[in-house]
DNA sequence: GTCTATAAGAAGATAGAC
DNA sequence: GTCTATCTTCTTATAGAC
């Protein structure tokens, strides 16, 4: 990794601690092991390190967004997944997501500086209210949507169902963010969502 | 209000909106209407100001917690509030609890306050959980519980029907505090939200 | 308790050598 | 591209008069 991205990996890490007011450029500089001065070499300043950063996770999020989009326009990839799905196929969706949310380092420290930089501007209010608010529900409709039509779920409102389900989901990874040792416990709350979840809108054989 | 408390006032809201880091004594002396020396005479430095509005928290929440375990013990006086529970006023239940969450001036500021400052200290990550998780959860949970017994919802889980009551009212509110321009949408979303509850839950007269 | 003046120090950023 | 030296500005906090 190039020093130009290694700052951007150190600054992440620092700010998703700290927050951006008090992670300091010589924080950063000491961590990728130069000075201060050097930083300004690859950066006009602190705050195009942070733009960069969020630049960067824009990017991701495109190319994950489209990838999205064009499985859920393409109903042959998406009927080969969930052609056999079933309570157990359920849970293990739910609770992979949680745990890609939980674990993914990247995804965690940018969680945590978007969760303390959210009030700073309204741009940043809105990445955070499209990456774990819009997307997430939009996504999983689909895939719930899609477990509605194979008879797996049952519901005549599929985005309140799904709000149901990745509500809770949501909660316990705030809950996770704050204190890593109730990873535990919250898994095993998720796993009681997830059953109850199940039994409330799973459609028993008929 | 004198001005030690209005000190407290003033700097809760800009903390609110700014975060700690970002607000400057002046900033809170100049709301306040005086200069940044005589804050002084009142606390000792700026970070006494931020402990001062934590332990006036801690304080309101003790006897929140206190009035809650009381009534919670005292079966008439809840027997009298939720003898004749039925959808409606569950509905009702879940739409003031929002609508207080959201609207309560030194509630809103505080929560937010706390979502900026949550990551910076062990203590402060404690009094967010225990403030929007396990409080709301085991206050909620004695309420739903009453309503199992008095046959206007069924489970045989309470925390986690708890959970699904409270965890979509949860992520509405953030979603709120980060742009009230959707409060109208989210409380559409939340009164859909109570239907399906109660549907899921709720039981029809036998 | 409030003010003016000011100290003390921190933090962001630049200049210019190598 | 990295360094040392340095500038500038901002921010907290104190001293001491009223």
């Amino acid at each position: 990794m190039d020093t130009k991205h290694r700052i951007l990996d150190e600054a992440l890490t620092l700010f998703s601690e700290k927050g951006y007011a008090n992670v300091y450029v010589n924080d950063i500089a000491e961590r990728v092991g130069i000075k201060a001065p050097s930083l300004y070499k690859h950066y006009k300043n602190k705050q195009a390190i942070f733009d960069a950063i969020i630049d960067e996770m824009n990017n991701r999020f495109m190319e994950q967004a489209g990838a999205l989009n064009i499985n859920g326009m393409d109903p042959t990839k998406d009927a080969d997944i969930y052609k056999n799905m079933n309570e157990e196929s359920m849970i293990e969706l739910g609770k992979n997501l949680f745990l890609y949310y939980l674990h993914d380092d990247y995804t965690k420290r940018f969680r945590k500086m978007l969760t303390i930089e959210q009030f700073h501007d309204k741009e940043l209010a809105n990445v955070y209210q499209q990456q774990y608010y819009e997307m997430p529900l939009s996504y999983q409709s689909m895939l719930l949507g899609l477990m509605v039509a194979q008879g797996v779920l049952s519901t005549d409102n599929v985005p309140i169902m799904t709000l149901h389900f990745y509500a809770p989901i949501y909660l316990l990874l705030t809950v996770c963010d704050r204190e890593p040792g109730r990873e535990e416990e919250a898994l095993k709350t998720l796993e009681e969502h997830l059953r109850q979840f199940d039994k409330l809108y799973g459609r028993t054989i008929e």
